[in-house]
DNA sequence: CTTGCAACTGCACACGAGTGCAACAAAAGC
DNA sequence: GCTTTTGTTGCACTCGTGTGCAGTTGCAAG
């Protein structure tokens, strides 16, 4: 029955006694509008409860002030972290994010791209998954700015944003030595995001080079269950490792739940366990875990003051840049020493 | 240098050979466009990378697609997991998520709403604050659909969904007391929102008809290190309880923690700890919490359900309707028996 | 062949805003 | 008093799409 009626600038302008264009130069910044006009157009505006349609002004200015957030898993503590820090940014630089969430096809984020190509977004920001090459250049041409977190990709023109993963993953040996640790192990997943494998690839480099051999292992999805049976898989081998690395917090919190309420392990004595992402629960006492710190802050700041940079700038670098930033180890309780 | 170059619609009528009209027809469902039409349109517009430009759609029709979530702390493991429930269903329901990050204060949540008029948002889901009643009634009569949801609100117009609080709260006390617990505690946040409190209440009026006295504090933000903190000035007393009741999860996680490794308690057999919303780290081995769950699939899908239905059908309630869910106990470990 | 009907197509207008341009007024300068 | 300058204002066009209406076409029935 009721229809939408929103009131338009025609009205507005109608009750205050002056032209629709001056109605439109009091909401546009910069624009010239002597005082009074200004105070009467904002008095009825305020009357009627008029509020500039961004759709319409979208359209003609050809910026929805729109960003696309690409995500799969958003209920995960380190996606949902990245996600807070992500839109308190862009609505601080006054965008605003559009979220969409992808399962773990490839199809999914494409769909998702165009999407964002229908709204007009000024941007998207992919946090997951990877999209197909050629959608990927189409979103390009169409003026609309692409990053890619986390996701190691070689394509020209978005913007990337990785860490040291495999630096990172020499650093946890040497801190497993130290702690006086000989039989080192890696507990992955299956899914193979380059940056999980970076720190797979770095942790059994920095191993070998130290003539340590290392056990890996690789099951499931990246969360606490996948942990839990990959403890029960790795533990029960009868060379039992007495250092574990765990590709995600995630993971080791599973892990060492296992390990100590069904192998009743003692960590960090029996056994240490280190882990990568920094979420809350690693900081939780029950475990207290020792890992690398995702910089979110640092990633969201980075992206979001490249979107909000002139264009001009970023095309001198036709092949789009590329941020590396550093994972610090925090120190905890689940290695030894420290 | 290189300004956003969309193609339109009027590009691939000229490619195809047709009318602007054809091509619009062709991507609008029902419209009347022969097959042959059709297929030189959808060629040329995959040949020209063609994508309908949503926001002169929405100008259109009056209808943008776009539903704004309004939430804060979207880091928290239940508001993640209620947003992941509601973008996946959004999205099958053919609209697209706004993500808006509010602060604690009032003022934010009506930025929010300004924001989701200003982009024609089709509806506005609340999951933190309160919104002040005239802007309320500002979207309401611009037509947008308003979805409150565990804000327990009598503002006549918006869909409200709650849970049965007060009710669940006591189920738990008769919990406590067939574990044979005595001295029974109630740990709540500062923050006051109606559906804490109703816990709180609930609790309280149950333990009261049994005769019972349960000892109330209140700390900070509704987070684990609020629960560290109370389980410090509740465990200190000379009295100490024997259960504790957490007005959420996050708190009895924190609680329990610094029961055990503070006050070196064991749970459950010194302390019996409930909680509520059930979010993830409940079910992790070192918690092992029993709690009630928040029915996060039922909110979500009630939510797009009433948003997916005509209008006309919910107009006969004139004074918005309000829909309540059963929070269910989820039985753990963290109360004696069971 | 004419008529009727249905399916299709295109014109033209609408949606709500921004903006270049010209008209205009007021103030300043001489 | 006249000219120049400065600041406002309104007209009219633009953005990309949906859609009512009228016109065209094709086909079958009379």
């Amino acid at each position: 029955m009721s229809e939408k009626v929103f009131v338009s600038a025609k009205e507005v302008a109608d009750r205050a006694g002056v032209s629709r264009s001056a109605v439109s130069r009091t909401f546009t910044p910069g624009a010239s509008v002597s005082a009074e006009t200004r105070r009467r157009v904002l008095e009825a505006a305020e009357a009627l409860g008029y509020h500039v349609n961004e759709l319409a002004r979208g359209l003609m200015r050809n910026e929805s002030g729109i960003v696309c957030l690409i995500v799969s898993d958003v209920a995960t503590p380190y996606r949902s972290a990245l996600l807070r820090e992500l839109t308190l940014l862009l609505q601080k630089a006054g965008k605003v994010a559009m979220l969409i969430n992808t399962d773990r096809s490839d199809g999914s984020v494409d769909r998702a791209l165009r999407q964002a190509i229908r709204y007009r977004a000024d941007a998207s920001i992919i946090l997951s998954g990877m999209p197909d090459r050629s959608i990927a250049q189409l979103c390009l041409r169409s003026g609309q700015r692409l990053v890619l977190i986390n996701r190691d990709d070689e394509q020209p023109g978005p913007l990337r944003i990785n860490l040291d993963d495999y630096e990172a993953a020499g650093r946890v040996v040497t801190a497993f030595v130290r702690a006086g640790c000989r039989k080192l192990a890696f507990a992955n997943s299956e899914v193979g995001t380059p940056s999980l494998m970076a720190r797979e690839r770095g942790f059994v480099a920095a191993a070998n080079a130290l003539g340590m051999e290392v056990s890996v292992e690789r099951y499931g999805w990246t969360g606490y269950d996948a942990g839990k049976v990959l403890a029960q898989r790795m533990l029960t081998h009868t060379q039992r490792p007495d250092a574990v690395f765990c590709a995600t917090d995630l993971l080791a919190c599973g892990f060492m739940d296992a390990a100590r309420h069904q192998f009743s392990m003692s960590v960090p004595d029996q056994l240490c366990i280190a882990g990568f992402d920094d979420i809350e629960q690693a900081s939780w006492s029950s475990y207290n875990l020792t890992t690398f710190a995702q910089p979110v802050s640092a990633i969201a700041f980075k992206t979001v003051d490249w979107l909000s940079r002139p264009r001009a700038e970023n095309d001198d670098a036709i092949h789009g840049q590329s941020i590396g930033l550093h994972a610090e180890l925090v120190w905890r309780g689940s290695i030894r020493g420290g």
